[in-house]
RNA sequence: UGCCUCGUGGUGUAAUGGUAGCACCGCAGAUUCUGAUUCUGCUUGUUGGGGUUCGAGUCCCUGCGAGGCAACCA
């Protein structure tokens, strides 16, 4: 990616601005702020690209920072796994890999100074302790139409406050008992600016700092408080905080009215909130929610399926790093509410693939041929990739049995297929020319044997006489091939918009097919693959050795994805 | 019917008052020992109406449409 390729979105705009007009200090800051209740997915994934991508675009920071206020959904499997997947997509914040992680935080790491600016609140009569129950809250907030009434405890003073305020902090009130709320304008527009909650009373234990607190600050209170302290300059975020701005923009100016603001190159840091549009994507759903559903009700094996749009689940499918940042560069950035094609992701990930991936032989649905004038065992000399000389060639043997997978083969062969059929003559792929004389069938009509016999002038490929052979189909040999896996993948739900009839239907759009199991055979070299590693299987597709289950002794591969078709029968 | 945001080919995005461009998808052809890759070409677009201007996708008014906001979630 380089400058040139950058789109000139408005959020780079915005802040090539504050930088021309000074307002960074000298650096530009971001945070990626996701809350370790799930797994992060290709959304997320976006918004890594977007907040990473513009520090490094301006030579800034980008901090990672769990935003773990809601100790009821949040655990460390969630926290240990959102740091994994981050590095894995390329991304690094400061001091990660040296053990000091100082471009790392925890929003619990701030709740003592939260607590602190709370008080001060209080104490200069900008919030309120409220002990309004869930009916009477609904009833004194207002609608968006109408506007809302003041809670009678509004006018408490702030000595009374204070005191409820710590008799909260110290477990006196059970959950829901009291609120501490900002004291703003129950009257305006915005709902948000209704006296909104700061801090609530949760008898919770947090998964990081134990049973320290019963009272957690708000979203909408945390976040500009841990985006003011870190020193954030820009802090982006999707569309649905767009209503939450003006109350972002009131606490950071209630904290430079404290002097809390971080000052850096003599510029005191206002951070700064701007949205833009999440990513969605065809065939698949992106709710957290939903996602969960799917793990929990086994309709998918785990977050990391490779079926899941998790960035461990398209870690497990074979995709790439790379294919990923260069999609959701691709996708570009705006407030326009969108959904993306699948079809790009797939297209980013052949992109890199075809060029990276090692090529291989694999037959995924077997039948025997037999080459009834051959004898003796030779060895063919292939590419690895033809893309690249450096990565070398390859030698496997070859000999009188072969597999050929199924639909290379026809009986009686329809217009324009060039490939394996009675009389016809077809390329083995680096071997030889092949002429089919006949298949052997049983009770059922099942093909269980195709007979033939090789131009032994033919070694290597051509024709001796210069004679064309349209077809040219890959094999394994029956001797020395090794039994194989394969699971092949395709799209989890047949809907374009799974959504469409609503979260609670979405179910019934799931793809009965999405998951297809095979058993095959491969060149002798692919039982040595690594796992995690990737191939392209000649003619057939991409395909990931299996980070969980692939061994020598049983070989497993999953389907990255197909190699594009234009195979159409007339 | 309150407030906020957004409408450019099928999809995503660019054009920042001056020739509506790029990519994916789709279609057609060339090359090919992967029906892949590569190459060439093609189809398809500014939400309606009014206004400002020499000139409007862009600015203004208005209609239409889409989304967000009424958790002690984030």
């Amino acid at each position: 990616m380089n400058e040139s390729d950058t789109s000139r979105h408005f959020l780079r705009q915005w802040i090539e601005k504050d930088v021309a007009d000074g307002k960074t200090g000298g650096k530009v800051v971001t945070r990626f702020p996701p809350e370790p209740n799930g797994y992060i997915h290709i959304g997320h994934a976006k918004a890594v690209c977007v907040d990473f991508g513009m520090a490094a675009l301006f030579g800034g920071e980008c901090h990672l920072r769990l935003d773990d206020t809601n100790p009821a959904k949040e655990s460390d499997e969630y926290a240990e796994n959102i740091k994994k997947d981050i590095r894995w997509l390329g991304f690094q914040w400061s001091g990660d890999g040296d053990g000091v992680e100082s471009g790392f935080y925890n929003a619990s790491n701030m709740f003592d100074k939260m607590y602190e600016i709370a008080e001060n609140l209080i104490k200069r009569g900008q919030a309120y302790c409220c002990n309004l129950g869930q009916e009477e809250w609904k009833e004194y907030r207002g609608t968006p139409e109408k506007p809302g009434k003041p809670s009678p405890s509004r006018d408490t003073d702030p000595e009374r406050n204070l005191k409820i305020f710590r008799e909260m902090r110290d477990g006196k009130y059970a959950d829901g008992e009291w609120c501490l709320r900002a004291k703003i304008d129950m009257s305006s527009p915005n709902i948000h600016f209704r006296d909104p909650v700061l801090y609530r009373i949760r008898h919770v234990a947090h998964y990081h700092l134990g049973e320290k607190w019963c009272i957690y600050p708000m979203y909408d209170f945390a976040h500009p408080i841990e985006d003011a302290l870190e020193g954030v300059t820009h802090s982006m975020c999707t569309l649905e905080f767009e209503v939450h701005r003006p109350l972002y923009d009131w606490v950071v100016d209630r904290l430079d009215e404290m002097g809390m603001l971080v000052e850096r190159g003599g510029v005191k840091i206002r951070p700064q909130q701007r949205e833009f549009a999440r990513l969605n994507l065809t065939h698949t759903v992106m709710s957290k929610r939903l996602l969960l559903q799917l793990v929990t009700e086994g309709r998918v094996n785990g977050w990391d399926d490779p079926r899941m749009p998790t960035v461990c689940g398209m870690r497990r499918r074979g995709y790439t790093p790379g294919a990923i940042r260069e999609f959701c560069e691709r996708v570009g950035v705006s407030k326009v509410e969108s959904e993306s094609e699948g079809a790009l992701l797939e297209w980013c990930v052949r992109e890199e693939l075809n060029k990276t991936a090692l090529r291989r032989m694999a037959v995924l649905d077997p039948v025997k041929v037999v080459i009834d004038n051959f004898e003796g065992v030779r060895e063919v000399e292939l590419p690895n990739n033809p893309l690249d000389e450096s990565a070398l060639t390859r030698k496997i043997p070859f000999s009188r049995e072969i597999w050929i997978d199924r639909s290379d083969f026809m009986e009686v062969p329809e217009k324009k297929f060039f490939r394996m059929f009675p009389g016809g003559e077809v390329r083995l792929r680096g071997a030889c020319i092949f002429k089919c004389s006949h298949a052997v069938k049983d009770d059922a009509g099942n093909v269980v044997e195709i007979h033939g016999t090789w131009d032994p002038g033919s070694w290597g490929g051509n024709a001796p006489d210069g004679r064309k052979v349209k077809g040219t189909i890959h094999w394994v040999d029956a001797a020395t091939g090794v039994k194989a896996k394969f699971r092949l993948y395709e799209q989890l739900f047949t809907a374009k918009d799974p959504l469409k009839d609503g979260s609670e239907r979405f179910l019934e759009h799931m793809n009965p097919d999405s998951l297809c199991e095979k058993e095959g055979f491969v060149e002798p070299l692919l039982g040595t693959a690594a796992p995690g590693e990737r191939f392209q299987f000649e003619r057939t597709g991409y395909f990931v050795a299996d980070e969980k289950d692939f061994s020598p002794s049983s070989p497993v591969f999953n389907r990255t994805v197909t190699l594009k078709d234009s195979y159409k029968p007339a």
